[in-house]
DNA sequence: ACCTGAACACCGTTCAAGT
DNA sequence: ACCTGAACACCGTTCAAGT
């Protein structure tokens, strides 16, 4: 049942469309950077299915093989992806917004970003921060708009964590479809439930998604504000 | 790099090692269940890279393509692996104990489950509960708890979904390495990050993903609790 | 150093043939 | 209906040869 597409030959043509010969080119047609950006114009048009290491070296004018320059692996490039969309991550509320408003933009544009990313989740949460600067340059600044909100140091990585994890898990969630939890003919045998899936609160203006986003992001948040409060003062009883 | 595996030879041999010849068997050799066994064990000894539908097949003993006559896909295969799974996950606390201890012993009950099978998560997220009848049980349970517990009908799938989010997303971490947060070479330009990851909070028992699921998993609870109480009030305001 | 082109060792899936 | 065995259309990756 695999779609056939129509194929071009498998030689390496340039994208002016002239063939180029073995050996090392005059200068280099291939850098991670160039990578990156196909690799995102491909996603953007096609899927993440899309995305192979030869469809990649397609778009690039470049034999497959050519990538292994430039990138270890395909995992490499799914690394790589990662890293450059951080940029698209909105920290900008930290040290003008209030810690909750900051931390809730935050929150909603990283579960936007990745979204629309999914595949790449099960990367990003197990990504060590070496070699992913810009990921390494958000977590500064949230640990920054932490400090500055009174969070007690030990606490800090901690809850970032937690707040990432539901952050991730919900961005799975946007990708799920609307009749997720259509029970069909099992109905009879979860009354309570199928009921309560008719029933749930939808917002007038987004996805069903988006309601469960909001209300735990701001139980998260409003829980873990009251955390810290405990925190300090157990520490200040202590002290 | 790839390990070079010794192989059998491609032709199907039963567990008795005897050869069947082609057409139907006397009685039939396959069956969801065992398929589903089978696949758990394969996880079981080699993980989830071994989980080929050429290894499942060759531990039971039959050729590749009879699988087929079970199943539609390998994609179906995970979803029998992830229904199987729901039998572990505990949701005894509901009826018995109060709505945030029960809450809190399911939570990290399916957390531990679905941290040791994390591959499945992108599966699990987007499942259609259709055909998922042991998953389909568990939110009828925890449905009903959330409902005896006092909560608004319309807030209780957002709220399993938002605890569920945070489940999916905390499993994942449990498998990251111990040293994701090690800023390496970009510790000078992540100073306070890499400060607070040194201060972070350690369980004397268990591992960093444990303080981050404890700390999250308690906001998230008493958060949401706050905005059932909330809920009720405005309704009761309204009314 | 950095490209090409061929080759390798896999995948999941389909399908005719057999009982 | 439910198996076998061969074939298909892919994968990601390696490597000698070329400049």
């Amino acid at each position: 049942m695999r779609k056939r597409a129509t194929r071009r030959p498998a030689i390496a043509v340039s994208a002016s469309g002239t063939h180029r010969s073995a050996g090392r080119p005059a200068q280099k047609v291939l850098s991670k950077e160039l990578i990156t950006s196909a690799a995102l114009k491909l996603i953007e048009a096609s899927g993440y299915d899309a995305l192979t290491m030869s469809a990649l070296a397609r778009r690039l004018g470049v034999a497959p093989s050519a990538l292994y320059n430039h990138v270890k692996s395909k995992h490499d490039v799914l690394l790589l992806l990662q890293d450059h969309l951080m940029n698209g991550v909105d920290v900008s509320g930290f040290g003008t917004l209030p810690w909750p408003e900051a931390v809730r933009n935050w929150a909603w544009s990283y579960r936007d970003v990745f979204a629309q990313h999914s595949p790449l989740i099960p990367v990003i949460a197990v990504l060590p921060v070496t070699g992913a600067p810009r990921t390494l340059q958000m977590y500064e600044e949230l640990t920054r708009g932490f400090l500055d909100a009174g969070w007690p140091e030990p606490l800090v990585v901690p809850a970032i964590v937690a707040l990432e994890s539901f952050i991730f898990g919900s961005a799975f969630d946007v990708a799920a479809p609307e009749d997720i939890f259509e029970t069909g003919e099992l109905a009879d045998s979860s009354p309570h439930f199928t009921s309560a899936v008719r029933a749930r609160q939808l917002p007038a203006d987004g996805a069903p998604a988006d309601a469960a986003f909001r209300l735990g992001l701001d139980g998260l948040i409003s829980g873990l504000d009251a955390q810290r409060r405990e925190w300090a003062d157990a520490a200040s009883t202590a002290g």
